[in-house]
DNA sequence: AATGTCTTGTGCGATTATCGCACGAATTGT
DNA sequence: ACAATTCGTGCGATAATCGCACAAGACATT
């Protein structure tokens, strides 16, 4: 299903098999976590033998276990990841911090950064009570229009890339109050630029809303850090402070780190 | 520096290109985050016209930035791992049950699994005190034999692949305490298999101690996890009882969500 | 239970993407 | 400023890859 053909092939200095291979990779993802062959080449839409080449190679490689016909993701996978976060200082400085803030106001905080259309988490500090909630990991994806988390992003990203996120961003009516109007994102966008944190309740998840501040390191380096929590706690306006103050001294340090 | 043609070609179906591939993505690593063309052709032992092509393909797929001269990674390899991340419930199940019983100690908990002849983090939760100290995050590597997170590991697998991880795990000075007679190390890690913890004590970064339990689930996957910390703590009989129960009673629950 | 149908795994030749050389450009040191 | 070195990239020969076709297995149906 992935439009492979499509790409701009203007570029003739690209390695087919490398690309294809990591679409393999790519296919792993939470829901389809352990996969047969014939399932991969569907998916992919590449040809069973292709698929087999591929990730038999993955298997060599120790990226990718066999047990019996199903095929599923190793440890091994977070080395690459690893390489990311540690360069990063994530989870040896960032998270640290994120968490002794997170600690003061009791919510649980975590850290974004553009990934194409899309928000990825790339740090979280959690609170030990209400545990499982709106769980969200290191890795995880969100919509960058509707949530806190990636309009703080878009606010904090350059003109010229912000204005092509508003246009061209997906757009889905996750719940019935998701802002599906790229105008009245774009005023969305504008005024957490302007008072310096976003504000989302209930577009993403019922229930569900949130505070997001951005973060823009003198390297230009865009980030954003988020806190989500039922939309009744975030209408306490003493709270809603609270957490938006916390959020924007924490990208103080973080901004200072990245 | 990594040695290509030396391995096993008996499978002649293994895309080369693809396993050149994930080799320059692989020299990303925590020292090396920030590399130009030939930095990575001299790491990975490749031509450098071949490394262009990958890294360009890399680029053009978005999993690697390019500024001025030099490449980085992006957030976006970060999907790859989040794929076997949520797939396992790290981070939206295991983390906050680890929070959970970290709180209760006041001890970070780690968790790890085998990857080849290392032990790789996959999960954490650290405790909001002594925040930098000994960061270990996920994707981070440890060595199995030298210390308590990875002999509970060896412990926790199958006698046939413990015995070859004993045999042929690396084995280095890293302090004047480190163990490096494999016997010896036998040993300690049928020790931890008798009495259902490993304790290793400045083996591995000097000053610092550290208890871990194996883990396995019904499905026969294996994990541990473990806390370190200062070596006076650990000297701490009742400490050392309660890090341990709160280890077992964690390395419960996690096994059956495993 | 047996047969037919569908799905999956894999060998092999033609094709095409890849490899590494060589040249031009840029850069660094003296 | 000049020279020596290092880096970036086009192009043809070559070897790896692609996708077809066949065999083996699974499954459902009669």
């Amino acid at each position: 299903m992935t439009g492979f053909g499509g790409e701009n092939l203007s570029e003739r200095d690209i390695s087919l098999t490398f690309a294809k291979g990591l679409t393999v990779l790519k296919v792993f993802d939470s829901e389809r976590s352990h996969l047969t062959l014939p399932q991969i080449a569907k998916e992919t839409g590449l040809d069973r033998a292709i698929v087999r080449r591929l990730v038999l190679t993955l298997v060599h490689l120790g990226y990718v276990q066999q047990q019996d016909r199903v095929f599923s993701l190793t440890p091994r996978i977070l080395v690459l990841a690893g390489g990311f976060l540690q360069a990063r200082r994530f989870g040896r400085t960032i998270e640290p911090l994120l968490r002794s803030f997170s600690g003061q106001i009791s919510e649980s905080i975590s850290m974004a950064m553009i990934d194409g259309h899309d928000a990825v988490y790339v740090a979280h500090a959690g609170v030990d009570t209400r545990s499982v909630s709106i769980g969200f990991t290191v890795g995880s994806r969100a919509p960058l229009l509707q949530t806190a988390i990636g309009r703080a992003l878009v606010a904090a990203a350059p003109p010229e890339v912000a204005a092509q996120m508003i246009a061209h961003a997906s757009l889905r009516r996750f719940t019935e109050l998701s802002m599906l109007d790229r105008g009245e994102i774009a005023l969305a966008i504008a005024e957490t630029k302007a008072r310096g944190y976003a504000h989302v309740d209930g577009e993403f998840e019922a229930g569900v809303a949130a505070v997001a501040v951005p973060v823009r390191s003198e390297a230009g380096e865009v980030a954003s850090l988020g806190i989500s929590c039922n939309r009744e706690l975030l209408r306490d306006e003493a709270h809603l402070r609270q957490c938006v103050d916390a959020l924007r001294e924490c990208g103080k340090v973080v901004a200072s780190l990245l």
